[in-house]
DNA sequence: CATAGTTTCATACAAATGTTTGAATTGCAA
DNA sequence: TTGCAATTCAAACATTTGTATGAAACTATG
């Protein structure tokens, strides 16, 4: 058997895990026993605990990472080199929510644990999550070209917020379904885009997305 | 000495010490080292360490919800019983907002104990924290008064989205300094407060605040 | 003062956890 | 096949953790 097979079961094992019960009560006795693999083999190809958890998200951030850059391109080369502020704000919170929300018997293991890692929030991850500013600057710089006009501050607050929106609702989906009673229907994940994406449009602009020409189509549309 | 001193002590050491260094690595030893009590205090006087860390939290946001309340009251009275939606989200959003943000220096053990229990989320915070919804009920139902005409879905979806950007305006508020490099400030809670409510009036109602009249005041000032 | 109830204390307990070790096994190349 | 490196394995390690215990000290009441 070559090593990947043990390095891979391992790997799985744990995203599988940390995914159903959190962090927090998945030791690395739960894991290998999953993976059926000896307990040293973590240390042995993971160095350690952290170490293992800290692959497991970087790998899928990286991909989400690369997703949100692809739309964004994409967006910038249909717009001649200036994506509408819309497209931009799509590009940043779609991949994430289509990753995390959707139909819980069909949401994938990996979306599962990257729905647990927004929530428990535990060191090795941490440290990760702070070097995710590089990233957020280059939708800055995409949104600083979409609106010349935007002063800094508000252009930074724009994007929090949209962030802020698409974090929360994968991290409170929950509450969000009980508090409404089931109105809120979190699978129809293209409309939760669409409203993150209005409101952070609203919040940027003042105004309704597409109000400057055939009034605020896209909100009415989606608020009314 | 009466036998409030040694509980007393361990909750003020408690909660400090989980301010400063976080919930994962703070142990019942560090607790009673720093209140200058026996290691058996603890259990004796809170039955057990999650039962010392509810009773933290629920002190405190107890206080949080009844000044909520109190607020939504005044709104409520100051508008012969209906308050405007921008009155009712500044009563939800404000109390918590005015609690945890605003310069670190003189920011409250309190208040840092609540950033803490916002960011990470250990298991006895989590389970008092599902019985919130009973308190954004009425909540919801002040906004359904104020506005008679929003959809069910669009004003949870509004009251969702206020608090996402309260809660992750606070959990974040690093991220968004860094980010901004200082342009954003977050030191001006009552600024805070207004564009969060700004936008989620935006986002409830698909127009800025005050249109109605005289056209976007608050938001021309806030935002440009 | 005496006694009953409360609180404090030193210490022990029991269990869990990530990590290490050194020997055994395996895979592969010479 | 022989030898060498990579991998697997069982077992032990070394801490750390929250909790329990039973005796001692204290407090207040009669």
């Amino acid at each position: 058997m070559p090593s990947d097979r043990t390095r891979a079961s391992i790997l799985d094992a744990a995203e599988r895990l940390y995914a159903d019960r959190g962090f927090a009560d998945v030791t690395l006795r739960d894991i290998v026993a999953a993976a059926d693999v000896n307990l040293a083999a973590v240390n042995y190809h993971f160095g350690s605990k952290d170490e293992l958890i800290a692959e497991l998200f970087v790998s899928r951030s990286l991909a989400t990472n690369r997703e949100r850059l692809n739309e964004l391109k994409a967006a910038e080369a249909a717009g001649g080199g200036r994506a509408g502020i819309d497209a931009i704000l799509r590009a940043l919170v779609g991949p994430t929510l289509r990753g995390c929300l959707g139909p819980d018997n069909e949401r994938s293991t990996a979306a599962r644990f990257m729905i647990r890692a927004s929530i428990e929030s535990v060191p090795p991850i941490r440290r990760i999550k702070n070097r995710e500013i590089d990233h957020l600057r280059k939708f800055a710089a995409a949104m600083r070209r979409s609106l010349p006009n935007c002063r800094d501050a508000d252009l930074y607050w724009g994007l929090h917020f949209a962030l802020a929106m698409a974090h929360q609702t994968i991290r409170d989906n929950e509450r969000l379904t009980k508090l409404s009673e089931g109105i809120c229907d979190l699978n129809d994940v293209a409309g939760v885009i669409e409203r993150i994406v209005a409101v952070s449009v609203m919040a940027l602009t003042g105004r309704a997305v597409g109000s400057g020409k055939s009034e605020t189509v896209a909100v009415r549309t989606q608020y009314r």
